[in-house]
DNA sequence: TATTGTTATACTCTATAACTATA
DNA sequence: TATAGTTATAGAGTATAACAATA
């Protein structure tokens, strides 16, 4: 197992990783419908990010086989929270775009979502000082995760 | 939908909600076996933890039916990585335990996900004073998650 | 022929309901 | 009677293989 130059970096990693994954674990908790899925959710949240998107697209995304996506997508059709369309140009694609219910489901959990965290680090009456190192910690999360 | 008195912790919220889901997706693709599953691995990683534990008790702290569990149990049983034994004092109890080998992959994860995000965290060349963020926002997102 | 989406089939994780053994 | 665990059964997400339509 190869280690980093420099050793205060392997803690800051450790520590980084544990509270992301019981931060992350706790958020998830909070969902508009208790009814839907994860994997049906985070279509929703590239839909209504990045526009309509193709099947393919979406599986690839996602990290799943087109199969698996066109079940979920199927269920998501079902419900309603997105549509199917040809695409004209090229009459082998579907364009799969999100509807205004499903827009307002994503926004809803999104609420949630920030509505508990903001409670949560309410309670914890932490100093400005405190916030501005969970908003610059955000920031250089994000480009770890971008990377 | 109720807002906090301070606006500036709202965003903060929202910031690290979205920092926290897109690194935590990132480092959950770093495991040691690709053939165990988030669920098993989380029970390997309670009884490594917490020690040895009823199948009721895995149940409510992963806060899944006992039957679920009791699946997820078989499972981890028959590749080994966990024993049932009968509890002598409260015969209706089954007393779960992580083997060595169990412990050892669960290890091995921990090793694989720590070197990634300290790869990544050395890629961006982080000052010392950044790296310092990250370990109190560590601390501090930990409060929250276990509040 | 290659690409895009879909269907067929099977396996895993989840749940609820029903059952067994023990307290 | 109540509790701990298990089994029976079913629903949803995943996969691979095979198929249909289109480029």
């Amino acid at each position: 197992m190869p280690h980093s130059p420099d050793p205060s970096l392997d803690l800051a990693a450790t520590d980084l990783r544990l509270a992301t994954f019981r931060l992350a674990r706790r958020l998830r908790h909070e969902r508009a419908l208790d009814s839907m899925s994860d994997a049906q959710f985070a279509v929703l949240v590239i839909l209504r990010q990045h526009g309509t998107q193709t099947l393919g697209a979406l599986a690839e995304r996602e990290r799943v086989t087109a199969p698996s996506m066109n079940r979920t997508v199927n269920v998501l059709e079902e419900t309603g929270y997105l549509v199917r369309t040809p695409d004209e140009q090229d009459r082998r694609r579907v364009l799969i775009e999100i509807t205004e219910s499903g827009a307002e489901i994503v926004a809803e959990t999104i609420r949630l979502r920030d509505h508990a965290l903001a409670e949560a680090l309410a309670e914890l009456h932490l100093s400005e000082e405190e916030l501005e190192i969970l908003r610059q910690a955000s920031a250089l999360m994000r480009r770890v995760a971008e990377r």
